[in-house]
DNA sequence: TTCATTGGTATACTCTGTGATACTGATTAC
DNA sequence: GTAATCAGTATCACAGAGTATACCAATGAA
């Protein structure tokens, strides 16, 4: 029972909004993306630093997700070679698009966790 | 090589910025979740409803979510007894918490598109 | 009468994201 | 001489997220 409002307005936004938010979750997905974004944004450059920062995360799954998001311009990979050889991480502008988004997500976990606290 | 203010100042709100960020993940993980909040939230109270307006998703996927974020009190479930049996499901003050969240990813998701289209 | 719709459940399957563990070769620190 | 650090790679294995398909009983529409 859809109206001609419905059919010629409100629909059509939605059906964007919900594309443009399936395609977003499917860029940033996984438990990792943000989080080593994040880091790297924060002025972590260094794999081992980066890995630390981020609680819970394998040295493998960072491997697969820095390769993933150079390949994708979402970050910028840099080797000194001397000896050792010294690896950077670097953010690209494409990586700062995601700061609102990081911004949020950091507010409400902040939000959720007071609120937890406070109930028990 | 850590200095001291290394030590004492940043690494503490670093901390506790990427634990928000990844309480956050945990809760609205997965592919379906902010799709069905923010399809909820503009207003379809329906299961057929929200499926038909979730490109991609299934009957079980939505079904098993749903039953979650009743239990997580994301969502409300009310039946009415008419015959045949009527449902529908209402966003709860906490579900609209995700709001923001919601609106920069689909804000993001936009200006990708664009800039995709741009290039191509 | 037949079909579609509603709100789901049942079953079986795939698959991939994620985890655990170990290892490398070079270098520096103790 | 031993341990630790650096930047990863290599294997193996698993849970569970997600897919596909069919089905139910009741109702209303064509």
């Amino acid at each position: 029972m859809k109206d001609i409002e419905n059919i010629l307005s409100t629909p059509r936004n939605q059906a964007e909004e919900v594309r443009a938010l399936q395609d977003t979750i499917y860029v940033i997905g996984g438990k990792w993306r943000l989080p080593i974004i994040n880091s790297i944004c924060n002025g972590n450059k260094r794999f081992r630093e980066i890995e630390r920062s981020i609680p819970g995360i394998t040295t493998r799954m960072l491997s697969r997700e820095l390769k993933e998001m150079e390949l994708n311009k979402i970050i910028k990979r840099t080797v000194y070679p001397n000896s050792p050889v010294l690896v950077e991480y670097e953010s690209t502008e494409y990586c700062t698009t995601f700061g609102d988004i990081i911004l949020e997500m950091i507010k409400w976990g902040i939000e959720h966790r007071k609120m937890i606290a406070k109930k028990y």
